[in-house]
DNA sequence: CACCCGGAAGTAAT
DNA sequence: TATTACTTCCGGGT
């Protein structure tokens, strides 16, 4: 096995053909057809040229331009209540539901602009021929384009491009000239500079299209939220809306589903449209691509490719963009002190080129600068500590599900961000793409769990019983960043007896206690909130994401795979081929789950505000006294270490699957317990699980009523914070998850 | 049967 | 060469 495991080779995509897209876009540059000079000539001059950036008031413009100019029957415009990014997300079917008469129309026409738009931006940039170049160091070279998603997007917005043309773009722009397979550091990637914006829409969102539903719809909520205009929630409002809610997850999912290509899977694979009856838009996205658009059809056949690509890039872009937070950061800190030495390993070589330069000068550049530079302070508070780009299973689990678009929401998501409990909802898909992060390609859940469980000893990590596939984080990752050794926590672990020794570990390392007190649980839940700011921040705004870091493998095999679509196989070996299958299958399985999202509750939630948001957290804490106590403390204060194993009682844990229980504070004395309200569902109410009367104390966080919303968990001492979420997010998110979810599963199988 | 646990041995990277 | 962080197997429990 381990035999099979490729090097970390660099693959130098520059060998690869640049993908159809870039291909398109080099063969045909930037030129667009006639029609569609002349088509824009015509447009108001008012519309901004990226589609993506439109207002609803300019998608109402566009719209009635189209019914002028191409005499189209009558529109129905509250149809298309939505800003730019939303109707960018909108698949041919979209449009045909919309408007019978003059789907195909508009479709072409706004694929027409968002291809020439794209072209703008990225046909400068990257050139294919100059992989290499790095952008970073000109960031501002593109700058100025559009940046389509990037600089204005809301946060969220970006995704949302479906056209596979895109996703296929921004792979290959995002192909840095050398990849590196692996977890391997160094590899910039910067080429992702250029692709700022659109990657992530791409990758993510569009990738899956759906993503961007994620994005854009479910993300839609996010979208709404951050949408600029946010309309797009809005607009969803009439498919997305609902849909939004439940298709959201499908970020990839859905992806899959456009997978299929067919509209009709599409359509099919979202079973919750049906709500809206209008077919989310996001979808499909790329599925859709209109016959009429000659490119995107070429692109399509890529769309597996697609499907990896997005998936993997958007992990990948990820990871780039927290390095190069980190880079900046480091960049600073290191200039500031003098240099010292590159950024962490990250950058390595060039990357330093690239990578860091962002941080260093480079980036300083006008453009992205200060944001990024701020982005990246929160994320990595003090000290960022090297980032492991995903290259340990901690890190790798929590870019996933920090994501902001949640694109992997389908593989992982939480149950509550606060208290750090995830659930991973494909256990398969999810190990076979920590399998390719790894090259590990004979990696499976089974493998993968029992690397989580080596974080049980160490405190990072505890399984949340009676619940399958869900854990606990214990740690929030600052800490674990800035632990070098995360054997020393193991040792202070069982020192501390069990129970806390995690915490004390922790607290050796960082200062700060692990998560186990109250205290902690809320930094902790803080941290990650703000992480997801920074990243919708940051992402949105720029997509330097795939400049930095190395690329992922999985970024890798989805660049090598929409090469070897368009080209052939890459030179590559074979091993790599397989890494590719394997993403593939990986997406494949995916896609045909393709059904609602499971759970991401972020995008559930309509209302909900902010795209991270996802919560379930209806928490409620409470404060228990020993670990034995309550019920469902029981089972959740199983930490390994930690002595506890009690069992719990199941019906308890079962009720709450997602909260989380106890944590322990450092003396292991007394616990913490999460409940959570199921508003409707389990309505059951604390009181079910935690009967000690200790822990009632803190009921004082306890929702007002037991209505509906659910409060945010609170520590004991500390208030609780809300989380970011509403709490009525939270409840309704939930339940709808959970359904979701459940239907999920249920279609997956 | 799938999931989960944890011991033991092995491995790639550092 | 030692250490780390898994990876791979595996027997056993639920």
């Amino acid at each position: 096995m381990s035999k099979m495991k490729m090097l970390p080779v660099q693959l130098s995509l520059n060998s690869l053909n640049p993908g159809i897209w870039s291909d398109v876009l080099w063969r045909c540059p930037p030129a667009p057809s006639s029609q569609l000079a002349e088509l824009k000539t015509q447009l108001p001059p008012s519309l901004p040229s990226d589609p993506r950036l439109w207002s609803r008031e300019d998608v109402l413009v566009f719209l009635r331009f189209c019914v002028r100019e191409f005499d189209l029957p009558k529109l129905d415009f509250d149809l298309f209540q939505m800003n730019g990014k939303a109707l960018c997300l909108l698949t041919r079917a979209d449009f045909g539901h919309r408007c019978p008469g003059a789907g195909d129309v508009l479709h072409n026409v706004l694929q027409m602009l968002i291809i020439e738009s794209h072209m703008m931006q990225w046909h400068l940039p990257n050139s294919p021929v100059t992989p290499t170049s790095r952008y970073p160091l000109s960031p501002q070279s593109h700058p100025p384009t559009m940046t389509w998603p990037p600089l204005n997007a809301p946060p969220e917005s970006n995704n949302p491009f479906h056209n596979t043309a895109h996703h296929l773009a921004a792979h290959h722009f995002m192909a840095p000239n050398s990849v590196t397979l692996s977890p391997p550091p160094s590899v910039d990637s910067q080429a992702s500079s250029p692709p700022q914006g659109p990657y992530q829409n791409q990758n993510g969102g569009g990738a899956q299209g759906s993503a961007h539903t994620s994005n854009g719809g479910s993300s839609s909520v996010a979208t709404s939220n951050s949408g600029p205009s946010a309309p797009a929630s809005s607009s969803s409002g009439s498919s997305t809306a609902s849909n939004g809610s439940a298709m959201p997850m499908k970020g990839i999912s859905s992806a899959s589903s456009n997978h299929s290509d067919s509209e009709e899977e599409y359509s099919a694979s979202e079973p919750k449209m049906a709500n809206s009856g209008m077919p989310p838009a996001p979808l499909s996205y790329s599925t859709a691509s209109p016959p009429g658009t000659p490119i995107l059809k070429d692109i399509k056949p890529n769309w597996t490719q697609q499907l990896t690509n997005s998936f993997v890039n958007s992990w990948s872009q990820q990871q780039q963009q927290q390095q190069q937070q980190q880079q900046q950061m480091q960049a600073v800190q290191q200039q500031q002190q003098q240099q010292q030495q590159q950024p962490q390993k990250l950058t390595l070589d060039n990357t330093a080129g690239p990578v860091v330069t962002p941080a260093g000068g480079s980036i300083s550049a006008p453009t992205t600068p200060s944001y990024m530079y701020k982005a990246k302070r929160e994320f990595f508070p003090e000290n960022s500590e090297p980032n492991t780009n995903g290259r340990l299973l901690w890190d790798f689990l929590q870019q996933l599900l920090n994501d902001r678009n949640q694109k992997y929401s389908d593989l992982i998501a939480w149950k509550c961000r606060d208290t750090g409990v995830f659930k991973i909802v494909d256990p398969a898909g999810l190990a076979k793409l920590w399998g390719i992060q790894k090259n590990h390609l004979s990696m499976n859940y089974d493998k993968m769990s029992r690397a989580l469980r080596y974080y049980y000893r160490v405190n990072i990590l505890r399984k949340v019983q009676g619940e399958r596939h869900c854990y606990q984080f214990l740690r929030n990752p600052t800490e674990l960043k800035n632990i070098k050794n995360i054997s020393l926590l193991r040792q202070s672990t069982p020192a501390a007896g069990a129970g806390n020794g995690g915490a004390q570990g922790m607290t050796q390392a960082n200062g700060q206690q692990a998560p186990s007190s109250p205290a902690a649980v809320q930094n902790w839940s803080q941290q990650q909130q703000q992480q997801q700011q920074q990243q919708q921040q940051q992402q949105s705004p720029q997509r330097p994401a795939s400049r930095n870091g190395p690329m992922s493998l999985p970024s890798v095999a989805a660049v090598a795979a929409a090469a070897a679509a368009a080209y052939g196989p890459p030179p590559t070996s074979p091993l790599f081929m397989h890494a590719i299958n394997g993403a593939f299958h990986y997406l494949s399985a995916t896609a045909a789950a393709a059904g609602a999202p499971p759970n991401s509750p972020a995008l559930q939630t309509p209302g909900a505000a902010g795209p991270d948001k996802f919560q379930f957290h209806p928490l409620k804490l409470e404060n228990g006294g020993g670990s034995s106590g309550s019920d469902s403390a029981g089972e959740d204060l199983k930490p390994t270490d930690l002595s506890v194993s009690g069992k719990s009682a199941a019906a308890a844990a079962a009720s709450n699957e997602d909260c989380y229980p106890l944590i322990r504070n450092a003396d292991g004395l007394t616990t913490i317990k999460l409940i959570r309200y199921n508003d409707h569902q389990s309505a059951p109410s604390p009181a079910e699980q935690s009967p000690k009367p200790e822990e009632q104390q803190q009921q004082q966080q306890q929702l007002p009523a037991g209505s509906n919303s659910p409060k945010p968990m609170e520590a004991s001492d500390q208030q609780a914070q809300p989380v970011p979420m509403d709490s009525s997010d939270c409840n309704g998110s939930v339940e709808v998850s959970e359904e979701a979810l459940a239907a999920f599963r249920h279609m997956r199988q």
